[in-house]
DNA sequence: AGCAAAGCGATGTGATCACATTGTTCTAAT
DNA sequence: ATTAGAACAATGTGATCACATCGCTTTGCT
């Protein structure tokens, strides 16, 4: 099943990867509309032969970048909360991984660009829309759970309930980050905004 | 300047908007990528020459579908204000609009996917981003209009900043809308989590 | 009545698209 | 050495697209 490191096809998720980061890129830099197997092709610097060998249908070249812009995201945000810090205080993981919703450089403004345009496009594509519920189910949960660690140790109020309120600081952290996008809020303001929200939950 | 009733461009203004109508139904179920000339034609009833005449361009087809959308929000919001009250209590009118930002029903959750669509569209067209941000400038600047009332009349403290307080508020809004439209929740909850914010304001 | 412009359907056009097909080179197992 | 399949590049194909053009009819002003 797995393959060797060496001979045909040693470089196979490799070479999948790279295609699936030219993807990212253009529809971080340009939307969705503007991903073609030319453009990709330009983008990744091979031919549009390649990107068709590794992927035949543009469905699978849209949902392998879906999940290559998923797994970078959580990637990133694993690496923050890992730099902080190993045996976590609850309420530091929830203010840093939330933090990392809100763009602030150009890495994490292609990053949240990239996510927006997969949100309209599960609007519209029944497949993408129900693997993005299956993310944001473990996501609120894991939020949630750092929430009720803070309720069980007495800094939460006991009438919050967890997932309720994780629901409702990741929103406010989406809708931020959307204005954030579109440059009508600074990144500095909507950290603020919610970072007070945080701290209204550990009140 | 102005047409009559009578003659030659009598009906202009209602043909485009039958058209900008027309546009926004396909964004509403299969979104901006679905929108073609002969998709509009055929959706509206009409000649694809007919759309071409009133929208030489797709850019102007776009835009005035854009345009009609918020033209249509704003009106049923409107609506919904009026229809509570007329010298309205601040409160009130504050949690009407933003619970109108909530689908709850075929009609608004269409509105919602459109405003999706045309979000992520700005991400890429900068006249849509320029257009989106004047938008939500007067929206927020409402919003903090309505807590600033509340501020002075000092149901809501002194402490929070009223144009902020708006951001969080119609950001958490939105949020919670997009959680909505993925079904990842049900209008219901959605509902009360802004709601219970709103109350944390005049707590 | 005559004329210019609007309204609008029909058809043409070049570009681009996703995808199919073909052919060549390379690798690795036999 | 042979061979099957992977890894491509190149080219073909039919569809669709935005938009241009043409031509006819209607309308309203003079």
């Amino acid at each position: 099943m797995s393959r060797g490191i060496r001979g045909v096809g040693a470089q196979h998720e490799q070479r999948r990867t790279e295609i699936a980061d030219a993807v990212l890129a253009i529809v971080a830099e340009r939307g969705l509309a503007a991903v073609s197997q030319s453009a990709v092709a330009a983008q990744a610097g091979v031919s549009a032969g390649r990107v068709q060998h590794y992927f035949p249908a543009k469905q699978q070249l849209i949902e392998a970048a879906f999940e290559r812009g998923n797994h970078l995201s959580s990637a990133r945000i694993r690496q923050q909360v890992g730099r902080d810090l190993e045996a976590a205080d609850a309420r530091l993981v929830l203010t840093t991984v939330l933090a990392e919703l809100i763009p602030y450089d150009a890495a994490t403004r292609a990053h949240m660009r990239v996510r927006q345009a997969f949100h309209a496009l599960a609007l519209a594509d029944e497949v993408i829309a129900a693997r993005l519920r299956l993310l944001y189910d473990d996501f609120h949960r894991q939020m949630a759970d750092l929430i009720g660690e803070g309720r069980r140790s007495g800094r939460i109020t006991a009438a919050l309930d967890p997932h309720q309120s994780a629901l409702a600081l990741v929103a406010l952290a989406e809708g931020l980050a959307s204005y954030v996008l579109i440059d009508l809020t600074c990144a500095g303001t909507a950290r603020e905004l919610l970072l007070a929200a945080v701290a209204d939950l550990y009140r």
